[in-house]
DNA sequence: CCTACACTATTCATAATATGAATAAATATT
DNA sequence: AATATTTATTCATATTATGAATAGTGTAGG
């Protein structure tokens, strides 16, 4: 009995291992749909478009700062405000109390196109919450934190 | 009492929704760096990697069948082919009844490599679910589930 | 003061990821 | 047999990204 039972959640187990494998596949696949259709949308390269919503909370930025947020190296940030200066988004001066530092602002132009995006963002994750009611909701955000939890602590562990 | 009960319901959902968008990103950035691991681990870039995966589940494949599971264009499986046979991973041949197609297989040392990666993407998997006790698997896995199609209906909605 | 060191941003070479038009060869259709 | 379709490849182009080398700029200690 128990060898039986033993083997039979051992199949089970093999079973919600490989389900949870494909959900996350096929989530991070939806992300993926997400950026592209958003890439679309607002007429702007990926890369580009996060750059830009990292001005949502800041309202300067340095090359290095926006390097580090974004977590890439600071020559591929200097191309990403190039794009962004040629299309009118963000303006790069001087910092006054340090020639080497630029600082990155978003423009009139930016500020809207970061608002649009901002709106959209929150009318999609809004859109997935409505479908639930208010308690399935709190089960699906519990489960989701536990379940980022345990991942991280799985990449944690790896290196 | 009704009008401060929905403004505080509002303020919550709104909580909720910027808790969600954290946790899909935190959740697709911790896959990123494990497709970054596994690049590094097993020494191939994550396209072909992921093309490699292809032949877990099926002996021969063509150009445009990978192309279609891959949703990528052909020109671009050609290149990961390519990739991979000059590793030795893979091998293709014509196909005897049809000369204009090639079917692609695994060799002998593709299909090591190819079974050591499945079975670190289980063993990843089973350590996230081993975390959990059997109930609460349940839970984050219907959970998982529920938000997935919930994604997806809004997904489709989209266009 | 000024030298040595550290910091900031940029440029350049390189690579991975990907698309789509054009093409060549083989097969299907009429 | 002529025409259309299918399959894979090549080529030009774009996006995403790194890292080494470089040019100014700032700072701390002698």
């Amino acid at each position: 009995m128990n060898s039986v039972g033993s083997s039979s959640n051992g199949e089970f187990l093999k079973y919600q291992i490989t389900k949870l494998q494909d959900l996350i596949n096929q989530m991070v696949g939806c992300c993926e749909d997400k950026r592209l259709y958003q890439s679309r949308r607002f007429d702007l390269p990926y890369a580009e478009l996060r750059c830009l919503m990292l001005f949502r909370t800041e309202r300067y930025l340095t090359v290095k700062g926006i390097a580090q947020r974004l977590d890439v190296a600071k020559s591929r940030v200097t191309k990403l405000i190039s794009g962004l200066v040629r299309k009118g988004l963000v303006e790069s001066i001087e910092d006054p109390k340090d020639a080497r530092v630029k600082l990155i602002s978003l423009t009139r132009k930016g500020k809207e196109k970061c608002k649009e995006i901002e709106v959209f963002q929150l009318e999609i994750h809004e859109k997935i919450l409505s479908q639930f009611d208010p308690e399935e909701r709190g089960h699906i955000m519990r489960a989701l934190e536990n379940l980022t939890m345990a991942m991280e602590t799985v990449k944690a562990n790896l290196t």
